[in-house]
DNA sequence: TTGACATAGTTAGCTGGCTAACTATAATGT
DNA sequence: ACATTATAGTTAGCCAGCTAACTATGTCAA
């Protein structure tokens, strides 16, 4: 997401802000280090998910059907919940199926329609992943105590509401 | 990076925190807001970067070649500060020589070497460019004061440091 | 001085996203 | 009741990253 490794330093902002007088040097600042630890954060999560063959796409289709109380859902659903087009929704299905984590589960009420299962062997696959995942996570976060906690999730809202400014 | 829309509610992850000890759930709920935020804001950034005809691989060597007094630049420096694989940085190079904003340039000292110039039309997009950017970004950050700022920052150092807990 | 290694850039082919187009089925309105 | 429209899933092909392998050139030590 940003792969932008050699953040400008304030002198380079400066000599920026010169010539383009909108330069906000600590907004420039903190917005690239947000998007630079985020990405980080990303690339370390990718990092841990491939130790147990998975990536975050997959992953995140196996969680989402623990979620469910019947371990099933449907493509559609599960492509709107995980922010991907139904497009890549069949392909993260079809490993999944080949691994033998999720199976597809044909259904007679509609005939379009296919029931996405969470087998045995893809809980039994989360039962090892999010365990390490949270312990990891745990880990990462241990110096934050509740209070920043608290402050960043306000100041994340903050910025979420800005983006628009983007658009 | 986080393409997961439906964040887990505090209900689904005591949930889960119940089958997995470990879960630590203002941790999980801070990193993936964190996540989401930031994903949010390079989508944006790509937006508003594709309405000048520009993504972010691009646009940053552009940036970049600005930043050298010289306006030049090699196409590995370029692929280390970017963060992107050599390869990689040929193709963005091909695309940008494509349009004119950068030009290829053969010197005689190492012959392995070619330089990468900015040209005055890459410049002048910039120029363009930049300006918008700036805005945006300025209007996006208004509502964090400075205080809020640092507080951010402070928090990004720390998340920072624990991000080898993943690895 | 020449053989081994290192460096710069490119190419080829993989991946996991995407959009657009397609098939099949269901729902709806006239 | 049937034509239109909407929905579910898939397929085909694009894109921007990646790795691995390759060519050409430079460096260095025996």
């Amino acid at each position: 997401m940003l792969q932008l490794r050699d953040l400008p330093t304030t002198e380079v902002l400066t000599k920026f802000a010169k010539r383009y007088p909108d330069a906000d040097i600590t907004a420039v600042s903190s917005f690239l280090h947000l998007l630079r630890v985020a990405t980080d954060l990303s690339i370390a999560l990718d990092t841990c998910l491939s130790k147990h063959g998975l990536l975050q796409g997959r992953w995140w289709v196996l969680i989402l059907l623990m979620r469910e109380d019947s371990k099933t859902s449907t493509p559609s659903a599960l492509a709107d919940k995980a922010g991907v087009t139904r497009a890549t929704m069949t392909g993260l299905i079809d490993g999944l199926e080949q691994s033998g984590l999720v199976a597809r589960i044909y259904t007679k009420d509609d005939r379009r329609s296919v029931l996405i299962s969470l087998t045995e062997a893809g809980q039994a696959k989360l039962d090892v992943v999010m365990p390490d995942y949270y312990r990891r996570l745990r880990q990462c976060m241990q110096a934050l105590d509740e209070e920043k906690r608290r402050q960043l999730q306000q100041i994340l809202g903050l910025i979420n509401s800005g983006i628009s400014a983007f658009i």
